[in-house]
RNA sequence: GUGAGUGUAGCUCAGGGGUAGAGCGCUGGACUGUGGCUCCAGAUGUCGAGGGUUCAAAUCCCUUCACUCACCCCA
């Protein structure tokens, strides 16, 4: 299907790597995981991303179900962690939780390069603080565990959207300037003036950046409370020396953040170079029906993110391939492989009869470190080869104790 | 939703009205019981799909689908 695709092995490697880090960090710095469904009441993203945003107004994958219910696949996690935090009343033990969620979201887009229809997010929240510290470290954890899965070339910027209260005369004033530059916007632009005035910042004529390099910036809006908070925010960054730059022009689609908003952007992605991207929402908990509390966190795309990474390794081998000849040698092979499979030591068989030739071809082929060969000669003796494949040197041992002179020689390790 | 590009073997791609190709990969052989290198042989295709033009279409025309990229939007 358009947007949705399969992943495959030695792919599936570089997902459970990043998977596997995102758990160490995210644990290590006190998070909990989260596991929310893929499905929720249409409602509560209208409510949460905001009726007139692109996401819920042409994005959503949403239909009926057999009891006529409106539903949607989820198009972000966010909306859902909140309302599990406020649906099990998560407060209650605390107001502070941290939480994260990996999994699939869905958005019917067009696809392209870093855009899919199914897309998987690593989803970052921290419910019930307000003070500019958890910005700062939420940030700072999402800048660390970049580094470490080895994503070069990524910046990270910040911005301040303000509250409600210093929001509106900005949007007014702005919305009053465009007015002013009306016939010098492109179509989309003057379009979206009314509801949406933000978007002429992202936007990529000529003529638009030309009036919105003169446009006026949030900025200079904050109400005393956001100034403060944002100056904080930035003063936390600079005490753990988390690099980054202030991007008065950056913009969200959502409508439910509020004061700091972040956007890690990677080169070489394309069009698409937002690897991850996260703010406050400190009324999100309150529009979905909880208590005043203020909230804040972050998605990692991971598809960009594999895109800015190197690619997989190719897939280590198995540690033994036994190589059999004849009914009798086949039945001892098979027992063997499997008590050694058993045992730790991954390991694998002929299972189409071939000539030994073929079956150490599949044994190089496959990168099996040691090969046993099992041949009716060898049985009559009660003994079998145990060869080294790298160093092509190889020894009789007796029958009665392969078990234990494999695991002693091969080790116990799997290489998978 | 708009625009552009590409669809030929498992993969990367050449061919552009007259017998379906290369490299890599795959299977086997040379080496009758020992892998990688080399050499040889072999298998695999509805030439994306449907329709049209033609004695003849992978090739030209129309339609459609898929993929890719960009716009838009966003992770």
């Amino acid at each position: 299907m358009k947007g949705f695709s399969d992943i495959l092995p030695p792919e599936t490697g570089r997902w459970r790597v990043l998977e596997e880090r995102a758990r160490e960090v995210l644990g290590g710095f006190g998070f909990s995981e989260i596991r929310v469904p893929v499905l929720e009441r249409t409602e509560l993203f209208s409510r949460s991303i905001g009726e007139e945003t692109d996401i819920v107004e042409k994005e959503m994958y949403t239909f009926t179900d057999r009891s006529g219910e409106l539903i949607t696949l989820r198009p972000e996690a966010t909306a859902s962690v909140a309302r599990a935090y406020i649906e099990h009343k998560m407060y209650a033990f605390d107001p502070m939780a941290k939480l994260y969620a990996i999994g699939p979201m869905f958005r019917h887009e067009k696809p392209q390069m870093g855009r899919y229809r199914q897309f998987h997010q690593i989803d970052v929240e921290v419910f019930g603080i307000s003070h500019p510290m958890i910005d700062a470290e939420v940030m700072a954890i999402l800048m660390y565990y970049l580094s470490i899965v080895g994503a070069k070339g990524c910046a990270l910027q910040i911005n301040s959207l303000g509250c409600p209260r210093c929001r509106l005369p900005y949007k007014e004033d702005l919305q009053a300037f465009l007015r002013g530059h009306f016939s010098q916007l492109c179509p989309d632009c003057q379009r979206r003036m009314e509801k949406n005035p933000l978007r002429g910042f992202d936007c990529k004529v000529q003529g638009c950046q030309e009036v919105m390099s003169k446009a006026p910036l949030v900025e200079g809006y904050l109400c005393q409370d956001c100034a403060e908070h944002f100056a904080r925010v930035r003063a936390f960054l600079e005490t753990i020396e988390v690099p980054y730059s202030v991007n008065p022009r950056m913009v969200r689609g959502l409508d439910y953040y509020t004061k700091t908003t972040f956007e890690v952007v990677a080169e070489g992605l394309g069009a698409q170079d937002a690897v991850a991207a996260g703010g406050r929402y400190d009324h999100l908990i309150e529009d979905l029906g909880g208590g005043n509390i203020p909230g804040t966190g972050f998605a990692i795309g991971m598809e960009r993110l594999l895109l800015t990474l190197p690619e997989a390794p190719p897939s280590r081998g198995p540690s033994l391939f036994i190589a059999a000849l004849g009914e009798e040698a086949q039945r001892e092979a098979f027992n063997l492989s499997y008590r050694l499979n058993l045992a730790g030591v991954t390991t694998m068989v002929d299972y189409e009869g071939r000539s030994l030739k073929a079956q150490m071809r599949r044994a190089n082929k496959f990168g099996a470190l040691y090969a046993l060969i099992i041949g009716e000669d060898e049985l009559r003796k009660g003994k079998v080869i145990l060869r080294d494949m790298k160093e092509r040197r190889q020894q009789e041992i007796p029958l009665p104790s392969v078990f234990e002179e494999v695991i002693s020689w091969v080790g116990g390790g799997s290489s998978y």
